[in-house]
RNA sequence: GGCCCGGUGGUCAAGCGGCUAAGACACCGCCCUUUCACGGCGGUAACACGAGUUCGAUUCUCGUCCGGGUCACCA
């Protein structure tokens, strides 16, 4: 990361909506993790609000080398530019949670001190024995059963004097409801007896995810929290933490996940795609976050492709969905395909020009023209070889791909149609496009057959194929004079023999 | 298993008590056309199920079924 480039984020405006993306550095930027930096992002920039870029690195044991650079560089190439950030600090910092350890005891100490939290001394095995009991029994697994709740203080006392390894648990409410209210989800209300006493501070004296996370959003001024609904059912113990400290809560925003099919989420494990690769496959930057705004969340009205400032205009956080959506490769394409049709004919040129590269751009004598027709052709970028393979030479073929029920051929006429046109091309004054296919017409004309009687053998004779990134002229154009007749020639003895 | 959430065409989705239930992708057909495309026009296709509330339910309530999430000193 280029630590060098360290600008301090400008002031916050008083009052305003402050979101949070907090991926872990895996390496790897999913599409369902892109998807809620878009949200989250959105959610700041429609309120002119404040989009903090925070580095949750605190799971050493999935750290990867180079992971916070393809965070970065995501978010760059998709425009989802942070106000504040490791590289950009502002007041709320350090904003790379692994240098944030230092202050989270103090926080869990007072709530001992408030009596909201207690020292839990209990070993692993004690709990792991408890648990086998509870199993047992028959009963519920998995809730720490509060062996420690209620130590008397000379025992606590004794025990730290002697420094027993302990955590810091928090007392949940033993009666009662506990509720709160999620813009997509509505309000949600769970029975307090269904809440654990959860750890916040580990023996070893740094704080549990969720304990950072809520201490943290706080300390960094976070508004609006945009999150997984895999969350939905620790949010009350977040709230429980904030009315502990007395702090405000944050308007809960929780996302429906991004499916890879009805059963399973779009993951790494799953080998699907990153951002990383669908951009490798040939897939616009803009086009993927385009789809993926779209993925989960609708517009008011029926437009579907937008800008990114398009997209802050319009944002509306209610309207994110409810149920998981699944990821569609084929919409993707249609949308990239919009994209790709709006770019300027240079701009699709220069980006062909690097897909096909060097060593086949040589063969091609216009290339522009080349470009023009394949523009409307390619859904993704990288298909664009596929389709000009015969620019190289022409593929192996059946002479039966001659036969055309709407332009009336067949491989006899074929042979007949290329005979009629050798000469007329060998005579074209002028090589272009204009002065071939009017000599090409003209001829026909003469002969009274559509055009297409001529000209679509023209077409296989040149490449060998029925599908090609233009007609019969322009694929003379393309190839060039000379290559031109040599395989007219070479169709016609192919069709001879 | 307890708790929480979800369930409109194949997919994304609009809808928020009364509609012939939008739109997009995909698919099919027609037109245009020097192939294939682009484009234009048209078509097939959906409210998981059962009660209840109501003059009237896709919309509200309950139940069933199905799917997902969550129950760690992991994040």
């Amino acid at each position: 990361m280029d630590q060098h480039l360290v600008i301090t984020a400008p002031d916050r405006p008083v009052g305003g909506t402050v979101t949070r993306f907090a991926p872990s550095p895996t390496g790897y930027m999913h599409v369902g993790n892109l998807r809620t930096a878009l949200y989250t992002y959105l959610t700041a920039r429609h309120d002119g609000g404040t989009f903090i870029l925070r580095i949750e690195d605190t799971d050493q044991g999935r750290k990867v080398e180079g992971a916070v650079d393809v965070i970065y560089k995501t978010l760059r190439e998709t425009g989802l530019t942070w106000d504040e950030g490791p590289d950009r600090p502002g007041k709320f910092g350090p904003y790379v949670q692994s240098e944030r350890m230092g202050i989270f005891k103090g926080y869990a100490e007072q709530l001992v001190r408030e009596g909201k939290a207690y020292y839990c001394f209990c070993t692993e095995e004690r709990l792991e024995q408890m648990r086998a009991d509870q199993i047992a029994a028959g009963q519920a697994v998995g809730s720490y059963d509060r062996h420690c709740r209620d130590l008397s203080e000379a025992e606590i006392a004794e025990n730290l004097k002697n420094g027993v390894p302990y955590v810091i648990r928090q007392k949940m409410p033993l009666t009662g409801k506990t509720s709160f209210d999620d813009l997509i989800y509505g309000h949600i209300e769970v029975d307090n007896s269904e809440l654990e006493d959860q750890v916040l501070l580990k023996s070893d004296g740094m704080p549990t995810y969720n304990f950072a996370n809520v201490v943290d959003d706080h300390l960094m001024g976070i508004t609006h929290v945009l999150r997984g609904n895999e969350y939905l059912s620790s949010t009350p113990k977040y709230n429980l933490l904030y009315e502990a400290f007395g702090w405000d809560k944050p308007t809960y925003i929780h996302c429906p996940p991004v499916m890879k099919d009805a059963h399973q989420k779009l993951s790494k494990r799953n080998g699907d795609a990153s951002f990383e690769d669908l951009v490798a496959k040939g897939y616009l930057s803009e086009a993927v976050l385009n789809y993926l705004l779209l993925l989960g969340w609708s517009p008011e009205g029926e437009k579907e492709i937008f800008s990114l400032d398009e997209m802050i205009e319009n944002w509306d956080p209610a309207r994110i969905s409810k149920s998981p959506a699944i990821f569609d490769p084929l919409k993707l394409r249609h949308i990239n395909f919009e994209y790709i049709k709006a770019l300027s004919p240079e701009a699709f040129t220069e980006k062909a020009k690097a897909v096909i590269g060097d060593a086949l751009l040589s063969k091609i004598e216009n290339v522009e023209l080349l470009c023009k027709n394949l523009q409307p052709r390619t859904e993704v970028l990288g298909e664009i070889p596929a389709q000009i393979g015969f620019i190289e030479a022409v593929p192996d073929y059946d002479n039966e791909l001659y036969v055309n029920k709407k332009m009336k051929t067949d491989p006899v006429s074929a042979l007949e149609s290329l005979g009629t046109l050798l000469p007329v091309l060998e005579s074209v004054p002028d090589w272009t496009p204009d002065a071939i296919f009017a000599a090409c017409a003209a001829k026909a004309a003469e002969l009274e057959v559509k055009n297409g009687k001529l000209l679509y053998p023209l077409g296989i004779a040149l490449a060998g194929t029925r599908s090609t990134p233009g007609g019969g002229t322009d694929l003379a154009i393309i190839l060039g004079k000379a290559e031109t007749l040599a395989r007219v020639k070479a169709a016609i003895e192919k069709l001879s023999a």
